[in-house]
DNA sequence: CCACGAAGTTTGAAAAGTGAACTCACTGTA
DNA sequence: TACAGTGAGTTCACTTTTCAAACTTCGTGG
């Protein structure tokens, strides 16, 4: 009865059992990153999404009630008669910011010339989000870090040499 | 001559201004992110990602080259007679490692009962990546941010209240 | 000469996305 | 009661993208 969108990695079995594939599942359709960014923003109602993200209807639709079923968003109304609803995130939806917060960072850094969006945080100055590790704090670089394969037989599928 | 990707939000004029939408219109496209992974998995090799990926051969042989032009991976050959490449990350592409990590970690909390893969850090730790502050070090909450608009019109088009 | 491998390219059908127009329920004004 | 207006969809006709499989091209090793 669902029309079932013809997602990435869950469940397939060709492909790399992984969190990423896992993730874009949920999120990876066009428009449901800018979605959730409205929705950081405060911009809850279908109409005001619609004309911030550029959505069409249907589609904000679909993707709207995919991020429901996900759980990362609820339908809260706002109005009986007429019913009306607005789209908050649920605690998982608001532990998405990391990914927002890291995909507008790389925007920033590599793709204008001046932020289109600067976020002060609490502590007086413009965010500038880093990635660290929670163990030791340090800061994740691309070289510090060692993968390791739950599922057998993933490991060594390519040449990793340089 | 190029074919166009009809992308996201980049110089469109209907919709919000931002980085977000600017970095999507370079990695969103489907598998786009699942080719970054494997790339930073060590994968390297056209045949060995369109495995790990799943991604059809055309649509892998499009999101490469796309991915080649917007400067994130680089085309390295490997052998001369016949000619063949790798694809190595660039700098810039080697920075998107936060956007893969803050993806799989949420997908690790969410999605999984045990985590596909785990990264260990050069501290001894499994990674368990957060975002913080660059400047004061603190854990980025949804609570601690407020946003700033450089481009006027776009601060209040919805509702704010909860 | 033949089979094989890597890295694509081509193909035609199926799926998804698109904007415009339409529906439906209600509201506020007269 | 009539009537214009709004929010939230749905439907429609169309375009674009995706898909898997077959094909191509260049070179290798036997």
């Amino acid at each position: 009865m669902e029309k079932q969108t013809q997602g990435y990695g869950r469940g397939m079995t060709t492909s790399r059992p992984c969190s990423v594939a896992n993730t874009l599942s949920v999120i990876g359709e066009k428009y449901s990153l800018l979605v959730l960014r409205e929705v950081f923003f405060g911009v809850r109602r279908f109409n005001d999404i619609a004309r911030n993200t550029g959505a069409p209807r249907d589609v904000l639709t679909a993707r709207l009630n995919h991020l429901v079923e996900a759980g990362v968003l609820e339908k809260v109304p706002y109005s009986e008669r007429p019913l009306r609803h607005k789209y908050v995130p649920t605690e998982a939806g608001r532990e998405l910011q990391g990914v927002l917060l890291t995909l507008m960072a790389w925007g920033d850094r590599h793709l204008s010339d001046r932020p289109p969006v600067v976020f002060e945080h609490s502590c007086g100055a413009d965010l500038d989000p880093m990635v660290v590790c929670r163990d030791c704090g340090e800061k994740v670089g691309p070289r510090s870090l060692t993968p390791r394969f739950q599922a057998e037989g993933w490991a060594r599928t390519g040449q990793v040499a340089g």
